[in-house]
DNA sequence: TTGAAAGCGCTAACAC
DNA sequence: GTGTTAGCGCTTTCAA
């Protein structure tokens, strides 16, 4: 069933039922109900692909992220995609893991199969090296590119983040303010965003005037979701002699590995380790006690980037970067 | 830059091209190399639009899930996505809710886009009512529908699930076999996953002699990441006079509103509650104890239904149910 | 308000 | 091995 078919049976011309179809008033309300009369008989759907090839567009918008099961980046691309639907857009879903290699081929296949914009979820798809980030700007040259939480500096590329170094400075002061003046930095990306949250954390303790050997960092290298191998991590560390009474972690998995490192120890929380975590996610709930964390507004964050995307798309100004700031949610895990 | 470009610039036809570009044998070495230097050299890339009108597929597939934000959930799209990609499909994103009416229109959406077919994640696109399942029938009339973790008969459609009646019976007898005899079975959702789930809990209880009166079951109607929400429905029902001493929960998620519960009441796990829970998902490393869990093998799943979905589209002949078995992983809420 | 017709960029059947 | 050409189903001028 085409057009054509269409066209035929109402007895006008293709033109007529185009428009038709396209709502366009320069159709009389009588031939115009006798087409959609006629459609509705033959349960007529149009072709997108035809549609497509006319317009230049499907409406779609392609959405990367390393690891959609990541609880963080999974509600991310909930929230985007929502709003993306809401704005009459679909969304083609690209995982394309940690390397760069595969980063680059998943951007390529986006932008062959002409989606209307890309939106890069996290902020492990920039990096230091600005050789690296080449394959951002050349897709920016074709369709616009969203960044949520990262930070890239180049024509059609735009930055929606969380102030990650303000609100982990203010955490840090925090728990220095609550009476620990050792306190440890555990964290597991060199993003930037991680490097931000670290930033805010030396901040903080230089401006408090703790000694450097009192601001500890800890890498932890594992995957991201295994909470047993974190609280063995600490604990070699602090076996190692290593002594913290506060940590702050830059994601809630880290936190829930902290929190597993003082039961196995026998540690109280808050009393002989305070923690914070961040993002806030659902996790806060599942431990005993349950996570102080550092909600960054993903939600927000993520309507203000899909809402930013469709304001480029109709054309209109918008700015290149916005930021917004987190706050810190008290809960079991700190003293206060 | 089209195929016109490109075939003038190398001085052959615009078939000669298309055959190049679809690797086809009928074509010398020598003018292919000279077809494949234009393109490298100009960039071309190959209109997908209308690559899509001529062949009428654009290969892509369609994913609908209720809520993409769920653990579980997100963790099975993660898993179906990496496999269509590594067979050349691209997937389309679809959060329906669980709002039939919301199911039906993205259901129409994504035929309507002409999507290659439809992965339904998760049970809860099936209905009790055989005429709420009549928007599954029709989708399946156009492109083949694929079901994870539930069942429709009816043709074009295929399911993939793990044997949840036979694995909740397994738990149940086990936990009654450590020495409980009062248990509770503590559940969220009416659906055909979580109606096998419960039936198997029951058929335990019976055979094992349990009087109806110590079989008991909870349902919880809020959020399912609501932990706290859960564990204070539990006390409520204890306070209420209600005695059990073990919980089989129908997710990962109620089972730790279950350690919640144990926590704030002060009851030891294993001993005065023993606890096990469904998915085997990465919360189980969350909580302390550690959570016993029924590892649904979704990876193997996931996997097996993408490689269904690949078979049919290729025109082979496909099984329409496969049931794989769960295994209990034990843990510290657990007796054993 | 309507219709005719020229694309959009590609595939595939057919001819050479 | 290569070229010609007719679609694919729609949008969009341009005329009427």
């Amino acid at each position: 069933m085409t057009i054509y078919d269409i066209s035929e049976k109402a007895g006008v011309s293709i033109a007529t039922v185009s428009r038709v179809l396209n709502g366009s008033n320069n159709v009389s309300e009588k031939t115009k109900q006798k087409v959609l009369r006629i459609m509705e008989e033959y349960g007529y759907t149009p072709n997108a692909f035809a549609r497509g090839l006319g317009l230049n567009t499907m409406k779609t918008i392609g959405i990367m992220c390393a690891d959609s099961s990541d609880l963080y980046l999974a509600k991310a691309i909930y929230f985007i995609e929502r709003e993306l639907r809401l704005n009459g857009y679909d969304c083609i879903l690209s995982c394309t893991g940690y390397d760069l290699a595969t980063k680059i081929s998943s951007m390529n296949l986006l932008i062959s199969k002409k989606v209307d914009g890309i939106i890069l979820v996290g902020s492990n798809f920039i990096y230091e090296d600005m050789d690296e980030n080449k394959y951002i700007i050349d897709a920016a040259a074709q369709v616009p590119v969203m960044l949520l939480n990262a930070v890239l500096d180049a024509p059609n590329v735009y930055s929606t983040l969380s102030d990650d170094l303000a609100s982990t400075y203010e955490a840090t002061c925090q728990m220095y303010a609550s009476g620990i003046d050792d306190i440890l930095f555990f964290y597991n990306s060199h993003t930037y965003s991680g490097k931000r949250k670290m930033s805010g954390f030396s901040a903080a303790m230089k401006d408090n005037n703790i000694p450097a050997d009192r601001a500890r960092t800890l890498y932890f290298s594992g995957s991201h979701e295994d909470i047993p191998a974190m609280a063995k991590l600490l604990i070699d560390y602090h076996m190692a002699g290593n002594t913290f009474h506060g940590i702050i972690a830059a994601d809630d998995y880290l936190a829930l590995g902290a929190i597993k490192y003082a039961k196995e120890m026998g540690l109280s929380i808050p009393d002989d380790l305070a923690i914070i975590g961040h993002n806030n996610c659902m996790l806060v709930s599942c431990c005993h006690p349950e996570l102080t964390s550092i909600d960054n507004k993903l939600e927000l964050l993520c309507n203000h980037l899909t809402s930013s995307l469709m304001d480029i798309l109709n054309g209109k100004e918008t700015p290149e970067k916005t930021m917004f700031s987190g706050e810190i949610i008290n809960r079991g895990t700190t003293r206060n």
